[in-house]
DNA sequence: CGACTCTTTGAGGGGCGTCAACTAAAGTGG
DNA sequence: CCACTTTAGTTGACGCCCCTCAAAGAGTCG
């Protein structure tokens, strides 16, 4: 290991994938001007991952994790019991997830799509960039986004109706992943009906017919198993139901 | 002002709400020994206020806020509509609550028995804070923390039964502000039974009848509107319902 | 003690879960 | 490229839990 740049030849694909996924970090949180040692402490703690379709993402067991997902779409899960899994989040390149290693419930990073993940223990993570204050502000600044996305979500699922929930996981989608065109979004699905049931808190038939009926009443289009068509976005906005107006 | 530790008579209550509310949060914090100017600077920031029960907090309306509650108990509620509000958390003394200007939804913070606040404007507060990566760490890990409960009260709301979401919040508020002898737990309820269901996303009316199932079980005993006894908290624990198993 | 609010209790109805059967889509091996 | 297998999604019938509406009881404050 005296020349860091030269590759083993036992893992070349692990490398690159390990390569791709501090760039993008390094992308997204400007750690470029870091000092050496602390960006050096950067690399040994993270762990690049590259994960399968429907596999978990291994990480630490007995601490708490920050993870970057730097490619794919991903599904942050928490087991309300041993059989049903609850979903409290989707997630998408360029976010950072913080995975407790265990609350309450137990919870796991699990891949819609192939996917590219950093994985940090938080606790040493934080030691590391002590000093590096900017760091810590977005990191704060992250956090706090999703905390407050947290409680957006649950609002959704304290008391609407399956056709509201349904409606606001598509228009967030739209949000997220659609690509607009003309007045219309078109949006492919990273994640099966079986997860947007788990995550809106309904059961894989409700999603189903909440489905049927905006099809029905002209608001969306299906193409497949996760093609949507939004054919009217203002209309479905209606339908995920009353939102304070935003000023 | 050319003596500032001569109080301004006209308003005495007001400074030695604002005095308290400092100590109280150089002690949460430990902020005592930064350098002067920071210190200077966050007590310039932050506004103590003292509210009535039943008021709403006076958040700045235009930016996000960080409130640090010195004394009393606090609901966070987020409007769904204009008229249904959306219980997010009961706050305590010492806790730290984020609260968005606006998010998808319009946020307020409301004593539930008079209460006293220390609030600042979250983003000047990071810039008079930014070097002092201490504070950033703690502010982190108790953003993430409140960020790991609110997902736990997702997988809550998510799927579970009445009967498992009150005496989920049973528990809960046992362990917050229950006070324990021999075998059972006395809490006094600051939060009256709609809050309780507009936090669990259900009616005032289930609620109740929820408490009276409990009641009738041996489970709990109640006394008065905010008295209640949890005389076997093993099987309340059990009637919160499945979690998954802490090894 | 009286007026108010909060809580409790009851009767009835609707939305979503449950169970079951069927259809569509995607992967597999020849 | 096509039959076979497997998985995911759709649709229907039925029942239960919780919401709705209504009224009476308990607790608190003037």
């Amino acid at each position: 290991m005296n020349r860091p740049d030269i590759l083993s030849p036992g893992e070349p694909e692990i490398d690159a994938v390990t390569a791709q996924c501090f760039v993008r970090f390094e992308e997204a949180f400007g750690t470029r001007g870091f000092a050496w040692d602390v960006q050096a402490q950067i690399m040994s703690l993270g762990k690049a991952i590259e994960i399968g379709k429907g596999k978990s993402a291994a990480i630490f067991s007995d601490e708490d994790s920050l993870v970057f997902l730097a490619e794919g779409a991903c599904k942050l899960v928490a087991w309300a019991a041993l059989d049903r899994a609850q979903v409290l989040s989707f997630h998408f390149a360029g976010d950072l997830v913080s995975v407790p290693a265990r609350a309450e419930h137990e919870y796991g990073l699990i891949a819609l799509t192939p996917s590219q993940i950093l994985s940090f223990p938080t606790r040493r993570f934080l030691q590391a960039v002590n000093e590096e204050s900017k760091l810590l502000v977005e990191l704060h600044r992250r956090t706090d986004a999703a905390l407050a996305e947290c409680r957006d979500d649950s609002v959704g699922l304290g008391r609407k109706t399956a056709q509201e929930r349904v409606a606001r996981l598509l228009m967030q989608m739209a949000g997220r992943i659609g690509v607009a065109s003309d007045n219309e979004v078109l949006i492919e699905l990273p994640m099966s009906r079986g997860d947007i049931a788990d995550s809106l808190g309904l059961t894989i038939e409700t999603v189903s017919r909440q489905f049927g009926e905006l099809r029905d009443a002209g608001l969306i289009e299906t193409g497949g198993r996760s093609g949507v068509r939004v054919l009217d976005p203002e209309a479905l906005l209606q339908r995920a139901g009353p939102t304070c107006p935003r000023v």
